[in-house]
DNA sequence: CCGACCAATTTGGTCGGACCAAATAGTACT
DNA sequence: AGTACTATTTGGTCCGACCAAATTGGTCGG
């Protein structure tokens, strides 16, 4: 599963997920680059390199003297990515969590675009949204389109914040969804509505209610979410049988 | 300024702020490990932990043949902290953005942790409010109080995503507009306003309240440090002079 | 019995040199 | 000029060594 190609990075997996799985008490030593170098059969050169890692992810802090185990919740958000592919299935609590900051996040990133927006984007939003009301594709290939809408939303936006975050967040989170065949289903006249609203408040040029709906579509796609995980999770729990 | 003890850190400090200074173009090759090695007259482990470092933080990508800048927007999140500090004065559109995304985020919070909080966790943060209603205290000594109603907040609210985004913005946005002396002057009124907005809404349980009143309070604040820096600067110039 | 002080050991930080495989750059050939 | 091949550069890894800081454990004194 752990598919890097050096050495190190190996070992940084192999000891954040540890960390994560909370295996490691925080404020626990951990053990010393000499230990890990002979656990993993590896030079002391290699594991420092994966230590320094770690240490960005917020995860240990290193002392002459001993490296510590950080809390996990003190760490730094691209854990995020590796905490959600930690078990077989995501945590729902935490998946419903990110959906909900995404949502708000999106929502601004939609108030801000279509408030900033000038003739020529809007222009270009419109045949976006046009493209996502094309009914004759099915829901799986409409997913680039939605992909490169939110992509244009981000550029005239132009929220760097807001764009670093998502880059931490969205490609693993997301990633990660698919390759498990976890697809929530929103029902299509909620979906019909959402993008109806999008239209309206382009052509309105009123980012408040491109941010409300963007946050009511986050809303289902929450709930949506939530049953898609409970399915998937019945479906394993019956394999196991 | 870069003060981290160990070698291989400063190495990436200075080598992080000369890509934040955008002093090589995305894509460029970027030095090799020797050449570095030459030039900040360190071994090749120390320059090799450092590059570690960087490609944790999105900045590089390395292969066998030569690391290859990326660009800042796809970095992470953890590059904020660094691109704020990278001048005398922080860049006001970066503040301004941060400030606006983290309102979001603390109206979110603020929503959550109402609608959530129990008995015991609302007596808690009745308390809070009235501490923070204490007029006979100055603003400046006010600030622990503000970030302990946050910290409550933030644990009632109880959202893992949310507090890693915070994590890695907080500590050194605050810092360092601290250390600058750059105070944003939000009137007195205003605040007097939202603390009785925060306690209504605690009272009633009404989360929604206590997101509107997050959010105002953090346009006003985005006003507020958007004259602050503007008055930085003019005193800076006249330094100069 | 307890606390403070001190030495031995452990541990992280750094260095230098060495080797391999992949990628690149340079060259010769068609 | 385009292509195939070779030499060089470069990252990835390993080993052995040394230093300084932190920890540990024992000793000494109260």
């Amino acid at each position: 599963m752990s598919s890097s190609n050096t050495i190190s990075h190996e070992i940084a997996e192999s000891l954040r997920d540890e960390i994560l799985r909370q295996q490691y008490r925080s404020g626990e030593r951990f053990p010393s680059e000499r230990d890990l170098a002979a656990r993993f059969d590896a030079s002391r050169g290699a594991v420092r390199e994966a230590l320094s890692q770690l240490e960005q992810l917020g995860l240990i802090r290193t002392q002459p003297g001993g490296a510590r185990v950080q809390s996990v919740d003190s760490a730094s958000l691209a854990v995020l990515g590796p905490l959600l592919q930690l078990d077989d299935l995501p945590n729902p609590v935490l998946v419903d969590q990110f959906l909900e900051t995404f949502g708000v996040l999106a929502a601004l990133t939609a108030k801000n675009a279509v408030n900033a927006a000038n003739a020529d984007q809007l222009i270009q939003l419109k045949k976006l949204v046009v493209l996502l009301a094309d009914e004759s594709v099915d829901l799986e290939s409409m997913q680039p389109r939605w992909r490169e809408f939110m992509k244009i939303l981000s550029e005239i936006a132009d929220n760097l914040v807001v764009r670093l975050i998502s880059n931490d967040l969205k490609a693993q989170f997301v990633g990660q969804m698919m390759r498990l065949g976890i697809r929530p289903d929103v029902k299509r006249s909620s979906i019909k509505r959402f993008i109806s609203l999008l239209r309206v408040s382009i052509n309105k040029n009123d980012g408040e209610l491109a941010s409300a709906a963007m946050l009511t579509h986050f809303e289902e796609l929450r709930t949506a979410m939530s049953e898609a995980i409970g399915l998937k999770a019945s479906e394993i729990r019956k394999m196991a049988v």
